[in-house]
DNA sequence: CCTGCTGGTGAGACTAAGTATCAATTGCTA
DNA sequence: TAGCAATTGATACTTAGTCTCACCAGCAGG
C-alpha cells in the first residue's frame, strides 16, 4: 500500500494532514514487510527527517486503529509492524531471513479450534497466529550461493 | 507443577540449589496461570522477599531454557510466562479474565498451515498461536452473578 | 567440619518500547 | 486571514530486559 492511499483514509477519517504524519507514511511505505520502532527510527535518520518519539508511537497506533498496519511480533520475538492490506482476520507468514510478509488467503486455526474449545467448554474470543520460516525468494538466493 | 519437583529439574541439570531461586520458585507455583514479571515482583514484594531484578530474569530464562516455563503473550498485549507441563509444542487457551490457561491436546494449525504454506512454496520453521477466550470458571461465575 | 573454587547474586547503569503531560505550534475552516 | 482545536515534541516516567563487576555462598573434597 502506497503513502498516497494511507495519507487519503487518514484524511478520510478526519485526521489533519500534518508534516510529521507524511514523512512517516513516506517511510513506511518503502519497507518492504516487517519492521520495527526501531528500524523506522533509523529510517528517519538516515533521511534527516525529525519525529518525536511520540509522534511516531502516536501515529504507529492510529494506524494500526485504521487498520492501515499491524503489530507482528518478529522472529526474533521482537516486537513490530506490517502493512496490511485486508482489515479482516488474517495470518502472515514472515521470512526469517528477509523480513517479508505474505499474508494467508485462509485461517488454517479456525476449524480445528473451535471443535477443541467447545470440548473443553472454553470461550473463544480472539486469537493470534504467526509463521516464520523461509520465503520463496530466500531459498532461492540461498540455493544460487550454494551453486558457487 | 510444583516447586519442589522445579527444584529438583534444577538439580538434575547442575544448578545450584540457592536461597533466591527457592524463593522464587515458591512464588512462582504459586500462580494459577498466566503471569508478568510485574506481578511476580509484587508477590515478592508482598511476600517481603528481596531478589534483585538481574536474578529474576535470570532464573525465568533458566527455567525457559530448561522447558518449565513458558513465554506467552498475555490477552491484554502483555509479556509474561506460564508454567509448562510438557515440552513438546503446544498452544494455550489463556483467559482473559483470570488469567488462568489451558494447554491444548493437539496443535489445530499443523495440518491446514502446512498444506497453504506449500502452495505458497514458503517453508515453515515455527509458529506460534496463542487463544484468548473466557475460561469455563469465569464463564460459570458471570452467569451466577447476573441471576443475583 | 573447614575451606576453596566457582557458580550465583545484586547494585546499578544501560537500551528500548511504550505512555502521560503540557506548553507551543500548525492545519484547516469559516 | 484569524482563530480554534488538533497535533506536536520535549521531557519525565514505567516496565521489560541485558550487562558488568565486585562480592557472596553452595557444595565437593580433604
Ligand atoms: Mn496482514
Ligand atoms: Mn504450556
Ligand atoms: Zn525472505
Ligand atoms: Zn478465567
Amino acid at each position: 500500500m502506497r503513502a498516497e492511499e494511507m495519507l487519503q483514509t487518514l484524511v478520510a477519517h478526519g485526521y489533519r494532514l500534518t508534516e510529521p504524519r507524511q514523512a512517516l507514511l513516506e517511510v513506511i511505505a518503502c519497507r518492504p514487510g516487517w519492521f520495527s520502532v526501531r528500524e523506522l527510527s533509523e529510517d528517519l535518520g538516515q533521511k534527516k527527517i525529525r519525529v518525536g518519539r511520540a509522534t511516531i508511537f502516536r501515529t504507529l497506533n492510529l494506524l494500526v486503529d485504521l487498520g492501515l498496519l499491524e503489530r507482528v511480533r518478529g522472529a526474533n520475538e521482537v516486537e513490530g509492524y506490517v502493512v496490511t492490506g485486508a482489515g479482516e482476520h488474517h495470518h502472515h507468514l514472515i521470512c526469517s531471513r528477509c523480513g517479508r510478509v505474505e499474508e494467508l488467503p485462509e485461517c488454517p486455526v479456525a476449524e480445528r479450534l473451535a471443535e477443541l474449545a467447545a470440548e473443553r467448554q472454553f470461550q473463544v474470543v480472539s486469537h493470534n497466529l504467526e509463521v516464520y520460516g523461509v520465503c520463496i525468494q530466500c531459498l532461492r538466493q540461498e540455493s544460487l550461493e550454494q551453486e558457487k
